[in-house]
DNA sequence: ATATGATGTGAGCATATAGTCACGTGGAGA
DNA sequence: TCTCCACGTGACTATATGCTCACATCATAT
């Protein structure tokens, strides 16, 4: 039997397996009991710290939202260029598709946001916040004579996350024939060369 | 009873059902008894015309790909202006989006591409082709100096392909507030600025 | 030391889904 | 007209999965 332990720590152990289980196999793999194996624990137990499947896809989306795209916001409101701001949100976001596969896969899965319509609002919501922020510092760029002038803030941060998402996307399906480093460094090359 | 009709446009018909189901519930929704609802037969017959859901997703991805993805390469070989062509490839996708939302849904789906291999690995093909067409017209307009000098063909068409696929997702997910003609409207005037 | 409540689990239930099968049935060719 | 075989279906099986429950066990407060 496993060596007991509270609550709270038992929710994060088990936010962690679903986590590595979507990275690994997908949210269609994410069952009750492939996040049980992954964290080392019954079935039953996962039961005894959330009331059910919806609640750990909610904790899910809590968490990468807080720790992964909270970051973007906090990024946007230090004193460097747009440039250097928006250089930064890319890679960041880059490696963390690198590193946490599941992170988009959770995001844009078809799971999340046609079969819980609770957690994809959340979800929604944050990606929206995402966008005006990149908007925002793309629009502090221009006005500041960084980026060339004609450009629409929105458009051209949806083009920035369209470049991300896509290069997650190709990652997915094992698309990227080099590293997805290397990939991101000349899709990085290419759109600074895109907005001066 | 239903009337009886040939294999062959049977097929087409259960086809045609799975991507309707698709479309309005996701791939995750498609189940045999959806697709038999939805084509107004028994999940039995489903099985009389197609060995099992591993063939219907093969004849979902043959129909896609040959009458949707097929279209980039005939417009690339026409003898329009490089501008042209992009643009007409461009929303060319888009109303096929905006008309078939099963299409992007099924090709980016996690299911498709974790669960059924071998079709993943043939949407993976058409999508490697599709870039390749895209990058082939962006170097030849670069080269005839409809756009700006230094850009990187192929980086430039993953740009322009993860602005629609951010756009499809956005639709899915409901997070376009305005229209998706507008939309796209807006994201490829943007985006000929980028290039020029 | 002991009681108590929180934590852990094997066994089992209900439902959904892929797939099978024996049995109709109707239309095309003889 | 009649036959035959491809087409059509209800009923069924096997398996997977979300979830429950009775029971076990351990930490801790008294």
């Amino acid at each position: 039997m496993l060596v007991k332990k509270s609550t709270r720590i038992r929710k994060e152990e088990i936010v962690q397996a679903a986590l590595e289980v979507v990275g690994r196999k997908g949210v269609r793999a994410l069952t009750i009991a492939a996040i049980a194996d992954s964290a080392g624990m019954s079935e039953a137990n996962i039961y005894r710290h959330f009331s059910g499947k919806d609640e750990i896809f909610s904790a899910l989306a809590d968490f990468i939202g807080s720790s992964v795209m909270g970051n973007a916001a906090t990024i946007a409101t230090g004193n460097r260029t747009s440039l250097e701001k928006l250089e930064t949100i890319f890679f960041s976001h880059i490696k963390i598709i690198a590193e946490h596969p599941g992170v988009p896969r959770f995001i844009f899965s078809e799971d999340v946001l046609l079969g819980h319509p609770n957690v994809a609002k959340t979800l929604t919501l944050r990606i929206g916040n995402y966008i005006e922020t990149v908007s925002g510092v793309i629009a502090a760029g221009i006005h500041g004579g960084e980026f060339k002038n004609g450009l629409s803030p929105r458009e051209t941060a949806l083009t920035m996350l369209g470049i991300i998402q896509f290069t997650a996307l190709r990652q997915t399906i094992g698309a990227l024939n080099c590293d997805i480093d290397l990939e991101s460094k000349k899709l990085w090359a290419n759109f600074m060369n895109l907005i001066n």
